[in-house]
DNA sequence: ACAATTTCATACTAATCGGTATGAAATTTA
DNA sequence: TAAATTTCATACCGATTAGTATGAAATTGT
């Protein structure tokens, strides 16, 4: 019965994702689209529905890339601040040293659409309260071991930490002197004591 | 010599920077313009440039009445603490309030367009760099008047609550609980002592 | 009053937008 | 091998995009 699907839509949904990251939603077009998932429209609309749909699917593909991309990043042989610390320095490099500048594509989905889009709302908002989770863990183990006071509030310091990451990543699209980035770090980071 | 302009220029601009700030550049149209601005397309055309140059005089324009909001917000009659503290719950409130959720117009424009035109890259910099001051001149103000430790790091902390405002201001798009950003705000503050 | 000049409104342009109808090529099951 | 079914490529759709040519209305200086 039939053909089976030429195109590996892995790929293809992957190829989607680097262009809405690169863009955004409304700056791609479709021409984008097909030339970098290296398909026909009729193909992209068969497999994914139609451009929001497509989006949407791109944006969740990332969010959980995103996480374990960030849980594999967290190296649990160090101490709980040096392994945040190299987390937020690795941040740097990658965006100062490839001149991408992409930022996070969840971040750019919160400004651009999810004030505009419930659905979108949501989806960021959940991306970064896990966020946020990964980081209480993190502190409540440092709690635990005794590298941090007892007495420390690691959701407060973890919801702070989201925070610092999103200005942080956002900041760095306008290329300030990294002195700038590297000051806020280290003054988030003192928090960890 | 001829007719004088009839339409109010710092209106219509006015009335472009709102439309830019809600939606965009890319999602406005010149049909939102002219519908907002309440002017034909030749007599922006003429007034104002092209879509491009009338989005950077509406943007230029929100800097400037940016930094005066800013300035006239930390209130000279509190105690330095006191004054950013407020001026950051000032923030959630006009953002949850009012169901707007426009944010910052220079963060926006940030993440949309400075990874793609260097103008903007700079344009947004820059904002951000003279916001540093501004919070650096206060932080000066109350080490000078003994509010502070005198070994605090001005710069580098001015540095730090830019990051924590941009960071705050893009996380509440996402419309996350309040205490959230409430977290964020008192471990910010807490680096002032 | 008249001539010069500019504004503003209509209507238009070519190009691009997102999305799809159509049909041939290919591959499957029977 | 034949019938059924799906994929993929071409070519197209109406709508919308940014931007403009044209000309009438209005207001200026002389």
């Amino acid at each position: 019965m039939g053909r089976k699907r030429e195109f590996d839509e892995e790929k293809a949904l992957d190829a989607a994702m680097q262009v809405f990251w690169k863009k955004g939603y409304h700056a791609t077009s479709l021409t984008d689209l097909t030339m970098n998932m290296k398909l026909q429209r009729p193909s992209i609309y068969s497999a994914f529905g139609d451009k929001e749909k497509l989006f949407e699917a791109t944006l969740r593909n990332y969010t959980k890339l995103h996480i374990s991309n960030i849980r594999s990043k967290l190296q649990p042989d160090k101490s709980v601040k040096d392994a945040i610390r190299s987390f937020f320095e690795g941040l740097i490099e990658e965006e100062y040293q490839g001149n991408q500048n992409k930022g996070c594509f969840c971040i750019n989905t919160m400004v651009e659409l999810a004030p505009h889009d419930e659905k979108f709302e949501i989806l960021t908002r959940e991306h970064q309260m896990y966020l946020s989770v990964i980081f209480q863990e993190m502190i409540q183990k440092g709690i635990q071991s005794g590298e941090f006071h007892r007495d420390l509030d690691a959701k407060a310091l973890a919801q702070t930490f989201v925070v610092s990451l999103i200005g942080i990543t956002v900041l760095m699209k306008s290329r300030p002197e990294q002195s700038f980035i590297d000051s806020a770090i280290s003054n988030t980071l003192s928090l960890l004591k």
